[in-house]
DNA sequence: ACCCTTAATAACGTATACGTTAATGTATGC
DNA sequence: GCATACATTAACGTATACGTTATTAAGGGT
């Protein structure tokens, strides 16, 4: 048996945020999602619920479901949890005295990015990114870790898809994969912690920046 | 107006996990659930999947909803990340020029640690800690870092309150905070941060020993 | 014309009903 | 005696019904 109807409305929704299909900012009542999804509110409602939780959607009396709008404030708190916590799990990927094929994973993401790159493939590159930082947080070994970076990550990703063609072509961004990747293989924990410290402070930059200066104020 | 019965539900939910009247590691029916708290079983079952999404329960077919237990590995992986999201909020802080009045509520903590260390109060103490920790990273205002240490604060209220009598008398905690209060007040980042991970990480360490020293595998 | 009162509406919060399904126990065949 | 098939049960998942309440619109008074 497939999944349940809540299960189903949760990925539905969650798409439907990711894509932009239900616009930051915008309402939605429960009633006219479950139509949308063929269901009925029950199911619906418990989505909403759990994206509310996980600081998708705001759940309003009368005003239906709302998508969270990102600010540039916003954007720039979650860098900077993004920031540590991902540098910590370098710092402990480092520790934990991976091998060459324990490392394996990480090292096709940053090849697949390579790539992307020599066929300036922005939406593969990023997909790729995603997956590197995702496999990076998943070698720190911390459960919680890897919880908190996907939610955020998740709260960041419709507002960075939209400025992904504003951006300059990631080249340094390479670089510094490789370089925390190798930290990490060389079990050199400080540098690994640094090396993406200052990786992520970049893009945090970058990325805020671009969203004050195009008056982008909600994403 | 007073609140909806899942708003009901949850607050009452949690203070049954927190306080233990719902074991670590128990199941119960929502059925069950519904009755004791003399409501229906649907603001319960809205109330449980809020949870869930907090990490305080799981919830499973035909099992009901399970407290999550908290390992001496759970307990080493959150402190991991109240450490690196504390210090950050530490030297955020400190980056802020708060005045002195601006730091009289956490100034007013550590007062109250004191007055509970010379009265040998342990839960007065711990109640003031944890205030203390909590206007601490109001005070490094970032909303996303408020909002996960409350969270995870949550996840170890319960096994931090029943190793609370076996631990050491916090007389090093009280100096510790002092000192980062002060690095705060000088406007010193590094050095608060330095210090508040120093502290967390000593925390960490003593609570993690604890939990195994002790075999207490699921608290 | 504007404001206040009031009625209509619609979306929600919650209770309830019911079909589904997994777990348990029982009976039957080997 | 053991395993397997079947019946029973109980908890859940989901639809639905309904009372509540905020919002909107209308109407009447100033």
């Amino acid at each position: 048996m497939g999944q349940s109807q809540t299960e189903q409305a949760l990925s539905r929704l969650r798409e439907m945020v990711f894509s932009g299909e239900l616009a930051a900012g915008s309402n939605h009542f429960e009633a006219d999602l479950a139509d949308r999804l063929g269901m009925s509110r029950t199911p619906v409602r418990e989505a909403a619920l759990t994206m509310k939780a996980q600081g998708l959607v705001d759940v309003q009396p009368r005003r239906g479901v709302r998508v969270c709008p990102i600010s540039a404030e916003d954007m720039a708190d979650i860098y900077d949890v993004l920031c540590e916590l991902e540098s910590l799990a370098a710092a402990r990927a480092a520790e934990r005295g991976y091998t060459a094929n324990d490392l394996q994973i990480a090292q096709n993401c940053i090849d697949a990015m390579d790539a992307a790159l020599t066929d300036n493939d922005r939406t593969a590159w990023a997909e790729a990114d995603d997956r590197f930082h995702a496999e990076l947080v998943r070698l720190g070994g911390n459960a919680r870790v890897i919880e908190i970076v996907a939610r955020y990550t998740d709260q960041v990703r419709r507002a960075r898809m939209m400025t992904l063609p504003l951006r300059p072509l990631p080249v340094k961004s390479n670089e510094d994969h490789r370089a925390v990747l190798d930290a990490i293989q060389i079990g050199d924990a400080a540098r690994a912690r640094d090396l993406h410290r200052a990786h992520r402070n970049a893009a945090r930059s970058l990325l805020t920046g671009l969203i004050r200066d195009l008056g982008l104020h909600r994403l």
